[in-house]
DNA sequence: CAATCTTTGTGCACGCGTTCACAAAGACAT
DNA sequence: ATGTCTTTGTGAACGCGTGCACAAAGATTG
């Protein structure tokens, strides 16, 4: 039936807002290119532009996490890369496991950008038994008969689907049952899960839809406005985010 | 938000909010299954809970198409598909470029979800000369030198970049200057682009550290509640955006 | 120590998005 | 026709997120 959350503040009193937590994982990356290039502050002007985003906004966001930065120097660049990461829970390590080893849970298992950062895959699990054994990314694949242990085994809490779609609310309901709280969903559809677990999905064609409806109004505003239309050309900084309204995910390679 | 464009409203005349466009998809996948299944009309409520949203919201988001439902009996599920798909723009080709064929790459271009909505792989793209010539998903990889000359030929005004990191940039810059206007980005990083190119982001290391908060949080949360804490277990349709209850601090000081 | 300069932290206003609640519209039965 | 019942379409209130603009804080210089 209905959705009968309890309607809650969502922004507690020491929460920080769900839009300031989806920008930190990106002032993190641009913290640690600095880092990384040994610089030791950073005023908030840079970091914003490093980031793409606005200063200000930047500013807020990290007042939620507290006063780390000096006035009239910045940040410091070391013990904001701490904070931010201790904020987001990666000074523990997260076991991961990957289900549905197919293209695409093959390019997760393979992509760099995990054990960087606290996560690890524990285990890669696909419902074909001639992939059990195999190796992908130097891992043995497991059968899904193993699914709840190798959850319980481990501790796993986070799981990643990448299985079909037809497939995917079945796993999700076995990961949830085993113990996993929180799921990364690849597959083209809606999950249902009880509460108190949370899921954020990564869907190519529902992105590839949302730029076809801008494409396709920018060439009807061109044909509307003649010839006269997207002269602009100006190199900016603009970088058109759309991503701050906590909408959509991703993947990426190393 | 959207498009970081400064002129022009963003919300026009005919203008769509953005967050109304970024659930039409999700309607349009709901209201393609209900059509397999010859389902003739819909509810609000029905198609809401399938797709996972309020069903006011819904009916909303409906009424910025205009008025095509009918009180006291829904909406005619085959009318829905054509007018979303018209407005979204899926009624028309569009050809779409991969650039970077790794793992993530190949994954891409062997995703059916392509060309079931009017995506057509064009061309996929690749530095490696190795990998020229050498056919993913039956499309021979073609290098990076013939980018321009593809984009041209073939009328591209989308492009897919699963470059590394360090590579994305550049890469988003030749697509432009070829003539793309609309980039899905894969890499992790910032990409900076004239106005009126709009680029979306898919980053799998920002969602799990999303996921990984939140996880904190409710482990957090879990130990100062004691034993008594997490007994909800009713299975509800509470699907994808996470930022459900948020209770306790769960936050260390500083 | 005082003056000046830089940059943070935040109060405030504005706009978008969500949700409720209900009147209007149409289907359907009598 | 008239009445009842279902479901849409939307007015209005509310809350979150964004960005401006500025006072306060601290560094730096003389």
């Amino acid at each position: 039936m209905a959705t009968g959350r309890t309607h809650r503040p969502a922004t507690r009193s020491r929460g920080i807002p769900e839009a300031t937590v989806a920008r930190l994982p990106l002032y993190l990356r641009a913290l640690t290119a600095l880092s990384e290039r040994s610089v030791p502050t950073v005023s908030s002007e840079e970091l914003a532009a490093a980031a793409g985003v606005n200063s200000a906004k930047l500013r807020k966001d990290f007042s939620y996490l507290g006063s780390y930065g000096t006035r009239g120097v910045g940040y410091d660049v070391e013990y904001l890369v701490y904070q931010i990461s201790r904020e987001l829970g990666l000074t523990q390590d997260w076991p991961v496991v990957i289900v549905g080893i197919g293209n695409l849970g093959a390019a997760l298992a393979n992509y760099g950008g995990f054990a960087s950062r606290g996560f690890r895959v524990a285990a890669l699990i696909d419902a074909d038994p001639a992939m059990a054994g195999r190796p992908v990314a130097g891992i043995p694949v497991q059968h899904t008969d193993e699914l709840e242990a190798i959850i319980r085994d481990n501790g796993v809490s986070i799981g990643v689907i990448a299985t079909p779609a037809g497939a995917a609310q079945q796993v999700c309901d076995r990961l949830v049952a085993a113990g996993v709280t929180s799921i990364l969903n690849f597959a083209p559809t809606v999950l249902s899960v009880p509460d108190g677990v949370d899921v954020r999905k990564v869907d190519l064609s529902i992105e590839l839809q949302i730029l076809a409806f801008h494409e396709q109004r920018k060439a009807g505003e061109e044909a509307a406005a003649g010839t006269a239309a997207v002269p602009a050309a100006t190199r900016e900084q603009s970088a058109t985010d759309q991503g701050p309204d906590g909408d959509v995910p991703a993947v990426m390679p190393a």
